[in-house]
DNA sequence: ATAGAACGTGTAGCTTATACACAATTTATA
DNA sequence: TATAAATTGTGTATAAGCTACACGTTCTAT
């Protein structure tokens, strides 16, 4: 029976060296929203096994850094941004993911507003893709890619977080939009748009879309005092009934 | 900025011997239905600093084994089951988690049918405790045993995997029972009834319950059919306007 | 024979989801 | 400066699903 996690760190180290076999990393799935597409930000893979593959962002964990702050730390050191919408999906496993030895790899993803982030793509190799465009990606990232936009697609219907990937004001249309590139669906426009109001996530702030070659619509900021602590908390009316 | 993924193993092994000082757990909270509780099967902590204190049944991952593989393993060697719900939750790695060093756990929830499993639980310190009892526990299994039940709140009213924590035949009332020992709720007596009947999850017996001191109730068991691979698929009758 | 306990059933009101069309506003162009 | 093109903004009727709620029936225990 395996209870190598009832001994002390002595008994482990000195009994199953052969644990300390496994490294353990996060990869990032960091999505934006431009010119009406889901995006993804991909790094070219230097790897000889993957030349010339795409590949998400993604290091190592350090011994003395908290799961969490590494995949903080990736997003700070690809995009520059401090603050951003970050959730844990999935933690992939498989002895042979990893071609250069055996990594764990755990897998987030981040939604930010493209428009913040004004990097050198190029220098960094980086570059933004439609989602729905790629279909291989290095290691085992387009599994994880899918993953990731799963968790998305589901929470978007029930946590107000979509506005993350948005420019602090935005229309309809935008926001209509993203929900249709994330869902890959299309939605009635009067039927969208009373929900939106009915739920009362957004706030009219009285100016009109510039620049736009037909009638330009209302823009809207996110309604964030409607939850807790202003950023990414959920909007449940019902609570009675539980089973559905 | 850290690349240490696009390297090779070997320079990874030379270059960042300090990534192999982390060791990766997996911890499994295994759900059991007994008496119309939902229940855990817990250990008692052999680890000084948490002398008395009950744990997840949880063990290192070995070198050569895949992540599942080894949450299937301790399944499988502390309740002699093979064939388990078992559903990843999440990654659990803050630095200091675990007293003897840094150790990474991925989090699993199972469901079993109490009854299948006809253990030692003495002779193993193994105890099946009821969740809503539960204050404490070593580690942070608390939080791992809380995360857990949350993610298996919102499964259950989407999938239908409660079904694992019954016996083969069942009466509604031992059903409803359940759900609501998970949501930890009451719940309408002909309302359930109905949507289940609605949903078509179940299949009538032509048996009755034995042994009740009351008016014995019909039994049912799981319409598994309907679902593609006779486990534990959802059921969408909806598809349309996805936006909630 | 009676009390106690849980079973089995249906309806009305409310809320939410869906389907659907036309006039108004702005830009671009002839 | 008139017109076409594009998109905005708006409401209603129907269907589906959720909620609240009561009483006669069947079995056990005494």
């Amino acid at each position: 029976m395996g209870t190598a996690l009832q001994k002390t760190i002595q008994e482990l180290r000195s009994e199953n060296r052969e644990y300390f076999q496994i490294a353990c990393s996060v990869d990032c799935v960091i999505f934006g929203f431009d010119e009406n597409e889901l995006k993804v930000l991909l790094i070219k893979s230097d790897l000889e096994e993957f030349q010339d593959q795409w590949s998400l962002l993604g290091d190592l964990v350090k011994p003395d850094e908290n799961l969490d702050s590494a995949s903080y730390r990736v997003l700070k050191e690809r995009t520059g941004l401090d603050d951003v919408y970050l959730e844990q999906v999935h933690t992939f496993g498989d002895v042979n993911r990893h071609p250069a030895g055996r990594v764990i790899t755990t897998a987030w993803y981040s939604l930010i507003n493209i428009k913040d982030h004004q990097l050198d793509l190029e220098h960094n190799e980086l570059h933004w893709h439609p989602v729905n465009e790629i279909t291989t990606l290095a290691f085992d990232h387009k599994k994880i890619l899918d993953t990731c936009l799963k968790q998305l697609q589901s929470r978007i219907d029930e946590h107000p977080i979509v506005f993350n990937l948005l420019p602090e004001k935005f229309s309809l249309r935008e926001l209509q939009s993203l929900y249709e590139s994330i869902h890959a669906t299309k939605l009635d426009r009067r039927n969208f748009r009373k929900k939106f109001f009915l739920m009362d996530w957004l706030i009219d702030v009285n100016e009109l879309e510039q620049d736009v070659p037909h009638r330009p619509g209302k823009l809207y900021r996110f309604n964030a005092a409607k939850f807790s602590d202003g950023k990414v908390k959920e909007n449940k009316p019902k609570v009675e009934e539980a089973v559905h």
